[in-house]
RNA sequence: GGUCCUAUAGUCUAUCGGUAGAACACCUCGUUUACACCGAGGAAGGCAAGGUUCGACUCCUUGUAGGACCACCA
């Protein structure tokens, strides 16, 4: 494709660009690469839905890295994932086809989740392959790069290894705790799982009597319905209303239970009536203070979301129902002083947007309190981009208070590799992949007894084993993409090599799920910090700064986009609009237009240079060796932002330089001399003029590829140049003076101006301009450039 | 409540303590051996109050406004 041939810069030459990238697998890793390897550990989309341009410009900016490390020397791993597993599937199909695990069985539901998977659109990858996004490999495989599924049997089974090992090592354990349930999605969730929402809710003041005085106390409370779990009544210690009930015994309304009264400072004055009964069940801070208490906790909710034998009359209501009609039974017997109505935070399901119960089941958990100051410690080996995101995981890290609950009672996710006889648990053999539910343990799979090693499944004859029904919670298995990507526990020698991966890109908004599981995780399973560096992006908002979410409805979808400006227009704001590292970058499609311009611009300047040939290397001119000069600091500077992730610092210069200073100034200035139709220079000026728009031309070109390979390439290739494998340019001292550029831009526009208000053509001549002291040097080109007499 | 970030032209965004610079939009003029998706020119800007300094958009304090994260709200 010659370029002289192309009027504009348009989608269907990029469509015939990005369609040969993505079938020739042009970026493929050389397994035995001498080179050092970088590699990127990409976040795999969750499939169920197309991405947004938010998602797909963090990937432009992923594409901006993995071409500028191929340039510096490095063998990149790049890889394509897609995550299929987890709840988002899973209520999706529900939807789709109608099906519930619960009434229709688990193997029909998971037919569903497959066949649902199946429909999902490939729109996602068709995304990244016409914005150019140079994966290692748009295949799937097993070789390095290949594109990977996080529900394929291969995912799955290092999945249940790395279970199967933390197992063994004792460092996962099945407690009866409470944990947050989902009671929508009928499973437990970890903290991480949870936000929080101001929902209008009554603040009920309740009327509660003193065994000892028989006064009348008033408590406040959003949760009448948990009257029954309440354990103790306290007030603050510095509050005098109260004072003399310390050690007293206070009689709950309905129920008539005797409970102690004492004073705690976790009490507030200023809330309520300043006299709080607490209840195991109101959430994570009461059931620590029955602990701290040691008092019995009860728990009054079911697992479906009702009322149990616990809440007396209110049994079998659900929560909601169990409120009003405990609210009732108040009013009737005006035990209720009055109500308030206020906005209370409450605790959410991220995922299905219930609110969340406090329930005590049996789960199992991956010790992680440990940990925690291990994995500061790694953390603080790795380069954070940029660094304040560090302070999100610490801030996190601090407030860890339990142990990872790894099960999740739901289908279409990675099955826990585990079987159950009694007391006993058998353990299937890391390497394969099992799914227990329908499968019988094998005889050499070992046997733990309260989680000591007790012989093998061959030794107990004639038990019954039961196949574990629980699955892991999907960060399991994406918590190990960097060690998946690294071929951990399928080719030592190369993950030996290879890791710890160079870099992790990801959203701010998973520090603490994506990031910090996987510190945890390849923390446990090789002790080192997993990455060298971690990037984190702010996100991309709409016009008006909102962040895009689908429920907002304020996403834009990158395929519009890329119909109407093409990837190359995306890419080249997406990097010039700011630095997605520092700030939210608002999505204006006013802004993607303007960057039209500037590819035009690229190929009109390229029609210009490619008039002239370029002629070996000759003696510069004065003019000339500054431009040279210039670029070549521009270059240097390029270069270590580029090396930092800065990509949007050079980006600017580099399109000031094509316009203001290349287009605009340089051409201007040299355009005679190039063409030299009169004779007016010697040959070895012109040829220094042929040589120089070349050479400053043909840098651009490179210093830009990364970020706009598409239209780079292809003009590249036209001068002979493959820009795919195309070095980094060498680093050049320059003597280079900023200073006289300006002066130099600045004399022209003062001719032009001056010719403007004289009313004389530009190419006519002009009488009385003096050539500054400092611009002597150049003097022959600003001469015949502006026709000066 | 805690921690942190941001505040510059109509919009968006730069600028080592020394004349505030682009882009988009707007106005005027222009067609010049690559480009009218162009060229030249123009109008238009530092949130407020203090402080440090010869000098503050830049550093400090406070306030105001917006945003982020964390914790908590019986």
């Amino acid at each position: 494709m010659a370029i002289a041939d192309v009027k504009n810069w348009n989608i269907e030459l990029e469509k015939k660009i990005t369609d040969k990238w993505k079938v020739s697998e042009l970026f493929k890793f050389d397994i035995k690469t001498k080179k050092k390897i970088y590699s990127i550990d990409t976040p795999p989309p969750y499939v169920n839905a197309p991405i947004h341009i938010g998602q797909a410009i963090t990937y432009c900016y992923m594409d901006f890295f993995a071409r500028y490390r191929r340039m510096k020397g490095f063998e990149v791993i790049f890889p394509l994932g897609l995550d299929r597993n987890g709840l988002p599937i899973e209520m999706a199909a529900e939807k789709a086809f109608g099906v519930s695990p619960f009434r229709d069985g688990r193997d029909k539901f998971i037919e569903a989740c497959k066949k649902l998977l199946e429909q999902t659109s490939s729109e996602t990858q068709d995304t990244f392959a016409k914005l150019g996004i140079s994966f290692t490999s748009y295949k799937e495989g097993n070789h390095v790069g290949a594109v990977y599924k996080t529900d394929s049997p291969d995912y799955r089974k290092i999945t249940q290894a790395t279970f199967i090992e933390l197992f063994r090592k004792g460092l996962i354990y099945e407690d009866n705790r409470i944990n947050n349930w989902d009671p929508k999605l009928q499973t437990t969730i970890a903290d991480s799982e949870i936000e929080y929402k101001d929902i209008p809710s009554t603040f009920n003041f309740v009327k509660w009597k003193v065994k000892e005085t028989g006064e009348e106390i008033i408590i406040a409370t959003t949760r009448p319905e948990l009257i029954c779990t309440c354990g103790m009544v306290i007030f603050n210690p510095t509050d005098k209303r109260y004072k003399h009930l310390e050690g007293k015994t206070a009689i709950s309304p309905i129920f008539n239970k005797e409970i102690p009264i004492k004073s705690n400072k976790t009490a507030d004055v200023e809330k309520g009536t300043g006299i709080v009964m607490m209840c195991s069940a109101g959430d994570l801070s009461d059931i620590q203070f029955f602990r701290e208490q040691n008092l019995e906790p009860k728990i009054a909710i079911n697992i479906d979301g009702t009322m149990n034998e616990h809440a007396g009359i209110l049994e079998g209501l659900k929560v909601k129902d169990a409120r009003n009609k405990i609210i009732e039974l108040l009013k009737e017997k005006k035990l209720l002083s009055r109500q308030e109505q206020i906005t209370h935070r409450t605790p959410i399901s991220e995922r299905s947007g219930a609110e969340i119960e406090f329930i005590q089941m049996p789960e199992f958990y991956l010790k992680q309190i440990e940990f925690k100051d291990d994995i500061r410690k790694i953390a603080d080996k790795i380069n954070f981009f940029p660094k304040e995101a560090r302070k999100i995981l610490d801030d996190w890290l601090d407030s860890i208070k339990i142990d990872w609950p790894i099960s999740r009672r739901r289908f279409y996710a990675t099955p826990i590799p585990l079987w159950i006889s009694g007391e006993l648990i058998a353990v299937g053999k890391s390497g394969e992949y099992y799914e227990p539910w329908k499968e019988s343990p094998k005889k050499d799979f070992e046997v733990f007894k309260n989680g000591k090693k007790t012989g093998v499944v061959g030794d107990f004859k004639d038990l019954k084993w039961e196949g574990e029904t629980r699955v892991l919670d999907t960060w399991m298995d994406s918590s190990i993409s960097e060690l998946i990507m690294l071929k951990y526990k399928t080719d030592d020698e190369f993950f030996k090599k290879s890791y710890p991966a160079t870099l992790r890109p990801q959203g701010k908004e998973i520090i603490r799920t994506w990031l910090y599981y996987t510190l945890l995780r390849g923390y446990l399973e090789t002790k080192k910090p997993c990455f060298k560096d971690v990037w984190i992006n702010q996100h991309i908002t709409d016009k008006q700064g909102y962040k895009m979410s689908k429920s907002k409805g304020n996403v834009v979808d990158p395929q519009k986009l890329l119909k109407l400006y093409g990837a190359e227009a995306i890419r080249l704001w997406a990097s010039i609009e700011g630095d997605l590292s520092k700030q939210d970058l608002k999505c204006s499609e006013e802004k993607i237009s303007a960057e039209v311009k500037t590819l035009n611009k690229i190929i009109n300047v390229a029609k210009f240079v490619n008039l002239f040939e370029k002629p070996s290397r000759i003696k510069l001119t004065n003019l000339d060796k500054l431009f040279v000069d210039y670029i070549e600091d521009l270059t240097k500077r390029t270069d270590e932002s580029y090396g930092n992730y800065d990509f949007y610092h050079p980006a600017l210069e580099l399109r000031r330089f094509l316009w203001e200073i290349f287009a605009s100034h340089y051409i201007e200035i040299v355009k005679s001399r190039a063409y030299n139709q009169e004779n007016k220079f010697s040959k070895e000026e012109s040829n220094s003029a042929r040589y120089t728009l070349h050479y400053l031309f043909e840098r651009f070109l490179v210093l830009m590829y990364p970020i706009i390979p598409q239209i780079t390439s292809v003009i590249a290739d036209d001068k002979g140049i493959n820009l795919l494998k195309e070095k980094f340019p060498a680093i050049v001292k320059t003597k280079y003076e900023f200073n006289l550029i300006e002066k130099i831009i600045e004399f022209n526009s003062n001719v032009w101006k001056d010719k403007k208000e004289k009313g004389i053509s530009l190419r006519n001549e002009i009488e009385g301009i003096k050539i500054p002291k400092e611009l002597k040097a150049f003097e022959n080109d600003l001469i015949s450039a502006h026709n000066l007499k």
